[in-house]
DNA sequence: GGAAGCAGGTTGTCATGTCAACCATGGAGT
DNA sequence: ACTCCATGGTTGACATGACAACCTGCTTCC
């Protein structure tokens, strides 16, 4: 247990990795935060509220579904209610339900086409069809593991 | 400029790309932190310092080769001076020094066989050759653009 | 020599994230 | 009924990041 320290090729290929996905994510969250003033956060959260039902989730469910900590949520959620783009209904007792409102909605739906064009100009029309299957390879590769 | 949001195999293009580099990193920064008490930035600022001379740069090179701002560095080296991992040296007047301190540079030295093992383990013992290339070409294409 | 300007840094404010401690409700088991 | 306790959330403290406003020495240029 006291590895060589990375090579420069090593290095060279680490660096490429990160940076590739930095980049992308930050010009697709600048397009959208320009076009509609969502930040990345907020976008996820209205796109996973909108994508199930009818804009309403348990606050527990939709934490899953993001992959994000309860404490993590329920600060962005409370950011977000200031905002007026989500509001907290009383669930059954121990429960929150999270909903939409009618400015998150309209926010959200303006993002929309502005996050398909950013991610088709800044990610998928650069990739080869080759290039694709790799990514959808080495994603599934790195979830399955411990 | 109202393009059709994206569809489900591009949604899960996109989603693929973003988890691959989320998941990695998260990885490799908690192997570091478990290790040896270093963020991600924090590692990321000694590094550079020790790759560099005797440990020791200008504020506004270090800003540079990090691709920061210079606010979001000088907030850095602040929380990292009160650590005692680095210090800052006064320069002619209007430029500062930064210095790897004892303890930052023995940490250093401590998470250098760390990443080089986590990066193995999580990426670079999972790509063929061919996945390696990809990563750097997709890369370079990605940083040569406007 | 004096005004303008710029480069290098700092600071404040707010959004985002993580972690740990805490609170409240609904059951389970006795 | 009463204690326990797991589940669902909130809160506080702190690290990280982005942005804008602000200092402060030089230079430049007239």
């Amino acid at each position: 247990m006291n590895a060589k320290p990375l090579s420069p090729r090593e290095l060279r290929i680490w660096y490429a990795f990160l940076s590739m996905g930095e980049d992308v994510l930050e010009r697709v969250g600048g397009d959208i935060a320009r076009a509609t003033g969502l930040s990345g956060p907020e976008f996820g959260v209205l796109s996973r509220l909108a994508g199930y039902g009818k804009g309403e989730m348990r606050q527990q469910e939709l934490a899953t579904v993001m992959g994000w900590e309860k404490s993590r949520l329920s600060h962005q959620l409370s950011r977000m209610e200031k905002r007026k783009l989500v509001e907290r209904l009383s669930g059954d007792g121990r429960s929150t339900i999270i909903a939409l409102t009618k400015i998150g909605r309209e926010k959200l739906e303006a993002a929309l086409p502005i996050r398909a064009e950013s991610v088709r100009r800044n990610l998928l029309s650069r990739l080869t069809a080759e290039q694709v299957e790799m990514i959808i390879r080495v994603s599934n590769l790195l979830d399955d593991e411990d």
